[in-house]
RNA sequence: GGUGCUUUGGCCGAGCGGUUAGGCACAGGUCUGCAAAACCUGCUACAGCAGUUCGAUUCUGCUAGGCACCUCCA
């Protein structure tokens, strides 16, 4: 098999990719705090370790993908008299926590499920893992690495660093924060600026609250993730990923947390995604210039031009480098939302020409797809899934290239500019500037489904099949047949006007000297 | 103030010590009744200054700009 590198933030390196157990991959990316819609920004990391999960299970490995929903404990400001996101959002639109977070929790998964981010293998929530959270405070408190305040908990920092050092992930040093951490208000409990909260007093007022052997209260933002983490992939497992806005303070705590309660950091690869900007600044909700996915689907923000579909964002955050600030503008994603249809077109035509060609799509056949659905089936290494097949040298190293762009630490535009390659041969094959064997066709054929659907997960969203399909085509074949006798009584006004009607409709049609195509706008 | 990152052609965006990234846009051509699409061709950039080197966009230093984190944020 070909190997995987990855950059582990940790280490600031690219490191070969090795899991704690052959064949295994368990992974652990923090989700969204449910109290309001996805915007464009929670779109990267979704899309980001969607294609990671979907490389790893096409190269072979069983994956488990756990991705949190978080829905307790995340508070606004700062960590000690913010109000609770959810609680704060419930209060202000009357509801029931629980409401907010269903709500939420629902619209998130149909934005991902739009942008085909297929759903992780577990979506653990914080408020259902109290108990856990509790036993964790209890180990890190007779680990000695916490102490009771007033009812509340609090890591010790100060502490941990003698023994650990705290800060090595995202390489701060304690004594430079000594003097950069602000002073609060609300922070008498505290020994220490720095230190976090594992177990929060809930005030009377305070809806969300849970009994603990301290204090009827809450858990620590921090805390869920190292409680879950640890009772879903062990005390170690092989990828933690998350947005680089969340390095510090949260996955630094979370690294103090697993070492001062399993003696562990507990990571092998910390991945990071970079942010989404816009105007050249993140995109984010306390800047309040996020745009929603929803709105990004539809078209409704007012700085858009235009609508621009799931796949033409997908499309959008795959041709930058997962770890690159990505910026957002009209001009960028309709340049993206073009080279997507370029790519979906050459799919297309491709997979015409290799029917007529009698190919067989093996597109249920191949290893790749077997690999992703057999999700939680065997470990297989049986045949390298990057195999070509085809008798074209240019064909095999395309393939060549793309596995190698996605190999090295998920290099997506770089694969891309290879699939750009592959389409443009589909293309000159299409005008019969080149021939391609049975073979190219075939091989070309998996290279579309395993990469660019299978991994990439870009995909025709012209809804095609079905019923009305049907009637569509029928329907366009008489309506292409009137246009033909028109044309060839070369009454051009008729024909033209077909063809514009066509267009007002959103149906474009070309003229090629194989007879009339048409595809939806 | 501390820490880290970054500056690529009209735009987006990869990459590397010596070789065409790619996409979008633009110009010319082929095809076509016209159009669209496609194909072919053209467009060769790496903030500035200095250094290391046979050779730097790629390494080092300085200067200027930008960004991120240090408070919640994907």
């Amino acid at each position: 098999m070909r190997n995987l590198y990855i950059t582990d933030t940790l280490s600031r390196k690219k490191e070969l990719f090795i899991p704690v157990n052959p064949g295994h991959v368990g992974l652990y990316v923090c989700g969204p705090t449910v109290y309001g819609d996805a915007h464009l920004g929670h779109a990267r990391p979704g899309v980001t370790y969607d294609v990671l999960v979907k490389l790893l299970r096409h190269l072979g490995y069983k994956v488990r993908y756990v991705r949190n929903i978080t829905d307790v404990g995340h508070l606004e400001q700062d960590a000690d008299d913010g109000e609770d996101k959810i609680a704060k959002k419930a209060r202000l639109e009357q509801l029931e926590p629980m409401e907010v977070v269903q709500e939420y929790t629902l619209r998130y998964h149909q934005a991902m499920q739009a942008l085909n981010v297929a759903p992780p293998s577990i979506e653990p929530r914080a408020s259902g893992h109290i108990i856990e959270q509790i036993a964790l405070v209890e180990k890190i408190l007779e680990a000695g690495y916490a102490y009771e305040s007033n009812g509340s908990i609090y890591f010790d920092v100060q502490k941990y660093d003698k023994d650990h050092k705290y800060g090595i992930l995202s390489g701060r040093v304690l004594d430079d924060m000594r003097e950069g951490t602000r002073e609060l208000d609300g922070q008498e409990d505290k020994h220490a600026a720095y230190d976090f909260a594992l177990w929060k007093k809930a005030s009377p007022e305070h809806i969300m609250r849970w009994p603990s052997p301290w204090s009827d209260g809450f858990p620590g933002w921090h805390l869920e993730c190292s409680a879950m983490s640890e009772k879903y992939l062990g005390k170690e497992f092989d990828i933690h990923g998350g947005g680089m806005d969340l390095m510090f303070p949260h996955h630094e705590c979370e690294l103090a947390q697993n070492t001062a309660s399993r003696g562990t950091g507990g990571v092998r690869y910390w991945m990071h995604n970079n942010m989404i900007t816009i105007n050249g600044k993140k995109m984010g909700k306390s800047l309040g210039n996020f745009i929603t996915l929803e709105e990004l689907f539809t078209g409704t923000h007012k700085i858009l031009e235009q609508a621009y579909s799931p796949m033409t964002i997908r499309f959008f955050i795959l041709q930058a480098h997962y770890r690159s600030t990505l910026d957002f503008s009209n001009e960028a994603l309709q340049a993206a939302e073009k080279g997507l249809k370029k790519v979906l077109l050459a799919a297309k035509d491709l997979r015409e020409m290799a029917a007529a060609a009698g190919v067989e799509s093996n597109s249920t056949g191949t290893l790749g797809h077997k690999a992703s659905e057999m999700a939680y089936g065997e470990f297989n290494t049986a045949v390298a899934p990057e195999t070509c097949t085809a008798t074209s040298g240019e064909i095999c190293k395309i393939f060549d290239n793309v596995y190698e762009a996605l190999c090295d630490d998920m290099n997506t535009p770089v694969a891309l500019s290879h699939i750009f390659d592959a389409v443009r041969i589909i293309n000159s094959a299409k005008d019969k500037k080149a021939v391609l064997s049975k073979e190219d066709l075939a091989a070309l054929v998996q290279l579309f489904d395993d990469i660019v659907s299978g991994v990439l997960g870009l995909k025709d969203e012209s809804g095609e099949g079905g019923k009305a399909a049907k009637t569509i085509d029928g329907l366009m074949g008489m309506v292409l047949e009137h246009r033909k006798a028109a044309k060839a009584a070369k009454d051009w006004a008729t024909s033209d006007r077909i063809r514009d009607d066509l267009k007002a409709i959103g149906i474009l049609i070309k003229d090629t000297k194989d007879g009339t195509e048409w595809t939806l706008e």
